[in-house]
DNA sequence: TATATACTGTACTGATTGGTACACACTATG
DNA sequence: CATAGTGTGTACCAATCAGTACAGTATATA
């Protein structure tokens, strides 16, 4: 028998992948061994809890990949102009210029918002409230800060959006450009 | 034997609330047949080509409406200011005001982006188009126009994805004021 | 090299999937 | 009031669903 992948990191990343692609009620145990190159028993070895776990898992390693490399800079009150920057080039770079789509709001958007909502709900909030930290460390009033930080996120929610339905990335690029320069701190 | 809905059009609208709420595979038959109170041999006698067929008829129905009702008021070269105002109070209305999402966008992010493609591409294409021109009758440039319809499109989408999420409607009037307010011709 | 633990393939389970068959019941027309 | 067309409930189908059982095989440590 061969051990292609073998840990548990390696499956995370490879169904992450998959419940990007298929949603979570679309990504069958058969997809999800094919894609993955995972079998059934090595998948439960891995998620006694079943597909559920595995989803939970994603997601949790989603929410903790974006707290270290784009929430935690942010909230820096050394450097909130370096932790803005930052964010637009961790995105960009995230979603592979708009090849890729938002895992959250593919969970959030299909029948599996229920399921996760928990974490779908801190996963938007800590983002918008962090990018409101940010903002309001240039200068912008807490209200103001608020109000641009709901902007710059839900624009990019809808740059995927849009780059996915028209299967065109320069969409999500151009989105992610408008958005930067609307904060003066950043765009110079 | 009771007849509660017995025409395809009932069964239609009833049909897109289970879509917009599911997601195509999150919507089985089971389901379906629950939630709009109609049998499998009904929905088999109005949709004999199945679950696919039902879908592209909801599909083609919401197609339908917002080339009625949205589109093609912002095409009219007469009044694109009026047409301008028209569509945000017809979005605001259709996705009551951020607590309906866009079964388009559903679709797109979910694993039958592939099945819908064509419509869905579609879909968001003849609404930024039809924008760009409204934008252009008001004054902007091409270029400048066709910028500003696709950060108005995808900013509704990330409006909808976001008051999703975090199950708050408020983000996505916000956002629909925000971006009402962007455009000089209608902000006043 | 012995042995415990980590991992994996094969074969199964009962439940649910989308779809079909067909008898039956409404309802509009003549 | 007959009858044709439209709509519907019940029972079924093979395929697929998520999950389980278990016998293995790798690998790490001793």
């Amino acid at each position: 028998m061969s051990r292609e992948i073998a840990e548990r990191g390696d499956a995370i990343t490879a169904l992450a992948e998959v419940f990007r692609e298929h949603g979570y009620s679309g990504s069958s145990l058969a997809v999800i061994t094919q894609q993955t190159g995972l079998g059934k028993s090595s998948l439960y070895h891995f998620f006694p809890d079943g597909k559920q776990a595995m989803a939970e898992a994603v997601l949790e390693e989603v929410t903790r990949w974006f707290t270290e490399h784009v929430f935690s800079p942010l909230r820096d009150p050394d450097s909130p102009k370096r932790g803005i920057e930052n964010m637009f080039a961790a995105v960009d770079e995230y979603f592979r210029s708009g090849e890729r789509i938002c895992l959250v709001g593919v969970f959030a958007l299909g029948d599996s918002r229920d399921r996760f909502e928990t974490r779908i709900n801190r996963y938007f909030g800590d983002w918008t409230e962090a990018l409101a930290v940010a903002l309001q460390n240039t200068g912008f009033t807490d209200e103001k800060a608020m109000e641009m930080a709901e902007e710059v996120v839900a624009g990019i929610q809808g740059g995927l959006v849009l780059a996915r339905s028209r299967q065109d990335p320069e969409v999500f690029a151009r989105t992610l450009k408008r958005l930067q320069q609307r904060i003066p701190a950043v765009s110079r």
